[in-house]
DNA sequence: GTGCTCAAAATTGTATACAACTTTGGTTAC
DNA sequence: GTAACCAAAGTTGTATACAATTTTGAGCAC
């Protein structure tokens, strides 16, 4: 058998695989990052690993404890109650403006999210499944054609991706509920304050979907992880 | 005379200063920061230079061009535009929530503010006090106590900085205004819905100040701006 | 068994070296 | 005079090396 060589990933390429496992729920909150041992399994030095792990911390993907190394980060109760305040302070506006521009081809786009979210649950690929209904949000900024607001909403999915894995009880319940399609359907009929009000709800419910008390994480090896 | 050895900046420190200097308009839109340059300069090697640089770039201060170098951040009008309306989604509702919790120490570091804005205006600094005038905004994101909300309003104040290089053609109309006195008697009385006003109208005639026409940059080279 | 000491291991941050890729400017052919 | 081409310089991205700091753990005293 002969071995084909893998090509190294570049530094942006290694923070895209990482960022993607991490929103797939591959790597769970609280996961050590070590330089030398992702180096290992990528192939690439520490430079390049370092690069990739601090672009991660920026995002606030990832955490930097000092002289313990990196690790998926935890948001905190606090930090979680945040982040839905912002999402209830953004999004909804966002939702309205969307509502007022969307074109043909956009409600199109979004729907074909909406398939993709289906057959990945179909796939019981949940964390699959969740990354996407994620990206169905930043696409209604897309379309809002807000690039300001759309990196701010990105940064929020990325957070709220660690809060639903940390402090979501119940997964299935989220992916059930059918408020993208009723969002779309303002959406297509250009009803801005209908928009407006169905967003400001479904966040209102993924809010109450979460148990902030407890974390319900379980922090397994790199490797064990990354390999599957 | 013997030469004492400045310490070399730790990364972070140098991605510290950089931050100040095109904050407070030494380092002007447009300028080139050549990796090798920025290393001669404070003594540190390419690794630590890129290390800031990145943080930068994250950060929107500076852009990356493709195999041309990094350069200090050119906010397009698209951008610019963007960014106030993202500060009018945000900081008003922020306002409203600060005059509720702001307590008398708030209060006071608040004016402590002000007094020192008004400070280095009176020493014709007015790239410090620009600066002020932005940690002002920022301080009352710490006031409403929402640190999400707070890493935004910095984002946006550091882009706000870059725009008003740009765009702003009568410098000292900003300074000028006692928006930031209405605010804090605002927040003395614990008016939540006037100072969500006062914030309002503040941004407001932010944009109405900005020449969004013209670019009026004139970027200067590294060491010239560096060195004053 | 508990707590202290010290050495080994691990980890980070930074410097240097090097290869690949662009851009640039000059030279040559026509 | 114009266009093509080639070489040289500049720039980036990555690998490797090394020093400094911190954690870890084993051994020992009590």
């Amino acid at each position: 058998m002969t071995e084909i060589p893998i090509p190294a990933p570049t530094a942006h390429q290694l923070f895209e695989k990482l960022e993607l496992a991490i929103h797939e729920h591959q790597l769970a909150p609280g996961t050590k990052l070590g330089e030398d041992d992702i180096g290992d399994i990528y192939g690439v030095s520490r430079t390049t690993v370092r690069a990739a792990l601090q672009t991660l911390s920026h995002q606030r993907l990832v955490e930097h404890k000092r002289n313990r190394g990196a690790f998926v980060a935890q948001p905190s109760v606090r930090e979680a109650r945040e982040v839905f305040e912002a999402r209830a302070l953004i999004e909804p506006r966002t939702a309205y403006s969307a509502a007022e521009r969307a074109s043909p081809e956009d409600i199109l786009k979004l729907q074909a999210h909406i398939d993709a979210e289906h057959e990945a649950l179909a796939d019981g690929n949940h964390g699959r499944a969740l990354y996407l209904s994620g990206q169905f949000h930043i696409e209604i900024a897309k379309i809002a054609d807000q690039q300001t607001i759309e990196t701010f909403i990105t940064q929020l999915m990325s957070r709220s991706s660690l809060i639903v894995a940390l402090y979501w009880q119940r997964r299935a319940a989220m992916c059930e509920s059918h408020a993208h399609d009723a969002l779309i359907s303002a959406f297509a009929d250009h009803d801005g304050p209908r928009a407006e009000e169905l967003m400001k709800n479904h966040l209102v419910d993924l809010v109450t979907s979460l148990d902030l008390r407890n974390k319900v994480s379980a922090p397994l090896s790199l490797k064990d992880a990354l390999s599957r």
